[in-house]
DNA sequence: GCCGTCATGTCCGAAAACCGCGAGACAGGG
DNA sequence: CCCTGTCTCGCGGTTTTCGGACATGACGGC
C-alpha cells in the first residue's frame, strides 16, 4: 500500500483515426494517463498502481490538451511536445519515459539508444520493459522505439496502431529520413 | 480545490509516571497515534505505513485531549474513554482495535476472548499481531489482553509498563476485581 | 504434565520469473 | 566467401510468489 492520497482525475474520450483514446488529466490540467479505450482495463490497472484508489470523474479534459491531441492525428507532429504529463513509477521508469520525449517525430531509437541515453547501456531488456509500462502512450511517444534492426518488436496497443503511427509521423516529415522499413 | 495534502499532524509530547509520551493529533483533534518516547521509531513506522508521507509538526494537542491523557495518569482511569481515535490498518486490525476500547479498566481479556468478541474465534494468534501493530497505545487499551492463564505475554512499550498500567488500573478499582494476577 | 502440531492475518525479505533486447555462434544456401 | 535466418545466452529492473516470524491457545499422544 503506498501513499493513497485519493487525488480527482479527470476521464476523458476523444474520437482519433486509430480509434477512440483516453484522457486523464489532473486538476492542473498535466496529463497522467493517455491509452486507447480498448486496452481500458490496463490503464486502469496502472493508475491503481500509482496513485492507489484513485478517483476518475468522467469529465472534459482541458480545451489545449483536446486540440494538441486533435492537431497531432492531424498532421502537426509536435503538438504534444508542449504538454505537461506527470506520473507515478520508479526513477528507472521515470528517466526512461523522460528520454522518450527527446525523440523527434519521424525518428526512431532502438532500445539499445534508448539505454545509452539514460546512463544505462546494459540495461536494454529492462527498457524495453519500462517503455511497455508507459501509461502515457503517444504523447510519450514509446512507439518510436525498435528493435536494433529496425523490427517494431512490441506495442501495448497493437502493432497495427505502432506501425500506423510512425507511418503517420514519417509521411508529414517528407520520404527522406525513413530510419525504418514497414515491412 | 486544493490540493491533497500528506495530511498535516500534530506531535506533543506529555511527561508520565512511566515516563514521557508521544501523543499525535489531527486537525479534528482526533489521536492518530500514542507510543512511549523510547519506541518513537516504531510509531513512525506505523505513521509512515499508513498515511504515507504524513507531515508531523510539534506543538501543542488540543486542551481537552491532554488534560484526559493526565487525568488518567491521575487515576480518573475512564477519562481515555471518550476520546476520539482514528486509525489506518486492515479491516481485520481495525475491528480488533475498536473490539479493545470495549474493555472496561481494570479488567482483562485473554486473546481468545478478544478473538471471539470479533468474531473469528480460531484467529487467536493473527489477534496478538493486531494487538502489537496498534498505533495508540494506552487509549486502545492492548495492555488489557494478557495470556489465557494470566500471564503478561508481550508488549510494544515493554512488558515493565504493561504491569504498571494493570497495576495502576487495578489499584484504583479497588482489591475485588484482580482477574490477573501481578507474578 | 510435557511436547509437538495446527489454525490465522500481516508484514518482510529473499528468490525467481518475466520481458516490447541484442550480440555471437552456427548452419545453409547462393 | 558472403549473407541471412535461427538459436542460445546474458543482461537488469520490476513484480510476484513463497516462506518465515509473531504478544496464542486447543488438542491429541506419550
Amino acid at each position: 500500500m503506498k501513499k493513497t492520497q485519493p487525488e480527482a482525475f479527470t476521464l476523458d474520450r476523444i474520437a482519433t483515426p486509430v480509434g477512440e483514446v483516453l484522457l486523464v488529466t489532473d486538476a492542473d490540467g498535466a496529463v497522467r494517463a493517455f491509452d486507447f479505450t480498448d486496452y481500458e482495463a490496463r490503464m486502469m490497472k496502472l493508475l491503481a498502481r500509482h496513485y492507489g484508489e484513485a478517483r476518475l470523474t468522467p469529465g472534459r479534459a482541458p480545451e489545449a490538451v483536446r486540440n494538441a491531441v486533435a492537431a497531432y492525428f492531424d498532421g502537426d507532429l509536435t503538438a504534444l511536445d508542449g504538454l505537461e504529463v506527470k506520473t507515478g513509477g520508479t526513477d528507472f521508469q521515470r528517466a526512461v519515459w523522460a528520454a522518450l520525449r527527446t525523440i523527434p517525430a519521424g525518428r526512431t531509437w532502438s532500445y539499445g539508444q534508448l539505454a545509452q541515453a539514460i546512463g544505462k547501456p546494459a540495461a536494454v531488456r529492462a527498457v524495453g520493459l519500462a517503455n511497455g509500462a508507459n501509461p502515457i502512450g503517444v504523447i510519450v511517444p514509446c512507439h518510436r522505439v525498435v528493435g536494433a534492426d529496425g523490427t517494431l518488436t512490441g506495442y501495448a496497443g497493437g502493432l497495427e496502431r505502432k506501425r500506423w503511427l510512425l507511418a503517420h509521423e514519417a509521411s508529414q516529415e517528407g520520404t527522406g529520413q525513413g530510419a525504418f522499413a514497414l515491412d
